[in-house]
DNA sequence: TGTATATACTTTGATTATCAAAGCATTTTA
DNA sequence: TAAAATGCTTTGATAATCAAAGTATATACA
C-alpha cells in the first residue's frame, strides 16, 4: 500500500514540476519568443472574459495588484494587451487583448487541447474514467479545504 | 466527449496553477516560516537519497548548478542542509539534510501523503492500480515527447 | 455641501529564483 | 607533465513577486 502511494506521489510531483517547463518550451518559441509563461498565463486570464479590471484579474491570478501592474506594463509594451479607462468609474482600468494577444491565446488553448487529447488517447476508457475521477477528487478537496 | 475534455482541461489548469500556492500556505508557516516552496522542494530532492552531489541535485531539480549553489547557500545559512567534500573526488561537493532539514522533509511528506490519500479516496483497489498505470503512461509520454 | 473614508490603481524598495558565462580547483587524458 | 575535461562557485543580469506608500476618484455621512 505504502509503496503504491509513494509511486503515485513521485509521478504526480514529477508531472506537476515538468508540465510547466514543457509548456514553456512549446509556447515561448518562434512567434511568441518574447513571452514568459507567467505572461502567457496572464493573457489566458485576460482573454477569458470580454473586459476585465486590474483588480479582478489580479485576483484570478492570485497575485497582488502591484505585481499585475508591472506585468501588464510589459505586455502593453510588447503589444499583447491594451489598457483603457472605465467610463463609469474613472478609477478603474480595464484591460483587454490586442489582436496579437488573441493570437497568443489561440496558441495557448491549442497547446492545452493537444495535451489533454494526446494524454487521454493513450488511455483505455476505464483508465480515462478513473483519471478524471481522481482529478476531480483533488480539485474538490482543495476547494473545500482551502476555499479557493 | 468535448465537454469532458474541456472540464479536464479546466480542472488541470486550476490544479497546476493553484497547488504550489496551496502547498506554500500549508508548509511555509509556523516552524518552517523561513522556507520558500523552492527550498522545500530542494530539501525533498536532497532527502530522497543518502548523499548527493551538487550536479546530481541540480539535474533532478531541473535548474543550473549556479542556481543550486545560491539555493544551498541559503539552506545552509538557515540550518537545513550541510555541505561536505567528497573524499574520493575533491572537486565534488556532497550535500545532505541536517536534523532540522529532516524534520522539514517529514512535514513535506505528510502533506503529500494527505494529498494522495484524498486523491485515491473513492477508488476501488483495482481502480487505484489503473490510476497508477495511467499516471505512469502520461509521465513516460511526456518524457519521450519532450525529452525532459 | 463638504469632508472623511473607501476603493482602484501605480510606484517604490526589497527579495527570491533564475540563467549564461567567466573563473577556480581538481581530475583525467594523451 | 601539459592540455582538456569536470565540478562547483561567482558574477552580472532579468523576471516575478510582495508590502507599504502614494495618487486619483468615488461614496458616505453629518
Amino acid at each position: 500500500m505504502n509503496t503504491k502511494r509513494n509511486s503515485i506521489n513521485k509521478v504526480l510531483v514529477k508531472l506537476f514540476n515538468d508540465v510547466m517547463k514543457i509548456e514553456e518550451k512549446c509556447l515561448c518559441t518562434g512567434q511568441f519568443e518574447d513571452l514568459t509563461m507567467t505572461e502567457f498565463h496572464t493573457i489566458e486570464i485576460i482573454g477569458s472574459k470580454r473586459e476585465r479590471t486590474m483588480s479582478e484579474t489580479a485576483k484570478s491570478l492570485n497575485i497582488t495588484q502591484g505585481t499585475l501592474t508591472t506585468g501588464v506594463d510589459n505586455l502593453v509594451k510588447k503589444g499583447y494587451v491594451k489598457r483603457g479607462k472605465s467610463a463609469k468609474d474613472k478609477r478603474k482600468v480595464v484591460i483587454s487583448l490586442t489582436e496579437k494577444g488573441e493570437k497568443a491565446l489561440v496558441i495557448h488553448d491549442e497547446f492545452h487541447h493537444d495535451l489533454i487529447t494526446t494524454t487521454l488517447s493513450d488511455l483505455e476508457p476505464e483508465q480515462e474514467r478513473v483519471l478524471i475521477k481522481a482529478l476531480f477528487n483533488v480539485d474538490s478537496y482543495f476547494r473545500k479545504k482551502y476555499k479557493l
